[in-house]
DNA sequence: AAGTGGTCTAGACCACGGG
DNA sequence: CCGTGGTCTAGACCACTTT
């Protein structure tokens, strides 16, 4: 345990105390906050400091600012949560010994379902993988992936059987543009039989992911029965 | 439209093109970056400039900074998915018309799960409701909340007739953390009633809302089957 | 027109951490 | 030790927005 009882010093200092100031209600949503200069003065410090705390407290949501007519306490903060997306091995690794295996591993032609997805002519060839993620030897989340060759070409001289796609892409492929879906299904047999699960709802995360305007990969990931996707903020 | 042909000025010029490096594969992961001093002086700028470029940079992910050894690019980009959390009635308003509907209000005593969950002393009373959100007259999303009365103790002369706890709390209770967790739960019966849902997988998100230590509220938001909450990074 | 934040400069000292 | 990033300063000009 680090010791952090000593106040934050220089423009931490001004940050936190504005934002003790917020969470007490003195100042209350809605209401205007001073300007950089007479902060700057009230703490003895450049302008510059004054604008490097605020700025950091619009960044998280707390404050609006706007030319001319000042900075207020945001009225309905916006909260944002971050998720942070580890590869699954890591998530695993945290609490368990990790496990992998590649089930199918096919070059398919794009079905209307991910034609449309992947905004892909009509006969674009995808590399399609079936991958199971286990924590100490049990079921963890399956892994569907359809990888476009068109954008990838590269991917097709790859076997997957040790490392998973998740992870080979992420080291070597760049990419501009990332959707990321969540919602709750009953998954489809061929997945849940993977699992070993009955029939239980199960988190569907899906992920396509784009650079430059051109489609890289689609990604379903169903977690097991039970799982909860947790985040503090 | 704004035409935003023009390319960027100052150090976003700088922080787009370093960001365009990375992303076109010339500088790979793990490789070593220009230090401060040195982009400085190829773009013509002052050091502070380069270094909010970099700064931005780490903080989107891309980079890796320590001092002596320098800037990195991450080898594993530590992707951060940062999801609005709309108020409901600013998601359902987006596209439908918002209605909203208090089901139960009710003083209750807090039962083991939920002292467990908000730190509750024995015999604490919490405020227990029971909202329905609907879109468009059809239900949307199902919130059933707990107000710690011991912490709020306000929020027992609220009726929330009109006015959701979401709305209410918001806008007049500041807090310090939050967690939130995201499961795949097949809805209990009443809950399902409320949705008018057959038995169908749903979307369950719970909060739990901290002040300096002491429990807020815990809400569990079950949205209909067939939601799914998107996000683009 | 004028006020407020956005950005930049040139220079400085400090803190961390690799050698 | 000493190089690199972290922070700060005092001053300046600019951009946006309201009056």
């Amino acid at each position: 345990m680090k010791a952090k009882g000593g106040k934050p010093q220089g423009y931490r200092a001004i940050r936190e105390d504005v934002l003790q100031r917020i969470r007490s209600g003195k100042w209350k949503p809605g209401a205007a906050v001073p300007g950089e200069i007479e902060l700057a003065e009230e703490y003895g410090v450049a302008r510059g400091t004054a604008n490097k705390a605020m700025r950091e407290l619009v960044e998280q949501g707390y404050l609006e600012r706007k030319r001319k007519s000042g900075t207020r306490v945001r009225s309905s903060p916006l909260r944002a949560a971050r998720f942070a997306i580890p590869l699954i091995r890591d998530e695993i690794e945290a609490n368990a010994r990790y496990g992998y295996k590649l089930l199918v591993r096919e070059e398919v032609a794009a079905d209307d379902v991910l034609r449309d997805r992947l905004a892909l002519k009509a006969k674009t060839r995808l590399l399609h993988l079936l991958c199971l993620h286990l924590a100490d030897d049990a079921p963890y989340a399956v892994e569907e992936r359809w990888i476009n060759l068109a954008t990838l070409p590269e991917a097709a001289g790859v076997d997957f059987l040790s490392v998973g796609p998740n992870e080979w892409l992420v080291q070597r492929v760049p990419f501009t543009d990332v959707k990321l879906e969540f919602s709750a299904e009953l998954p489809p047999p061929h997945v849940s039989v993977v699992l070993q699960s009955t029939v239980a709802p199960s988190l569907l995360a899906e992920r396509t992911t784009w650079l430059n305007g051109n489609s890289v990969t689609y990604m379903r990931l169903t977690f097991k029965p039970g799982y909860r996707l947790a985040t503090q903020y």
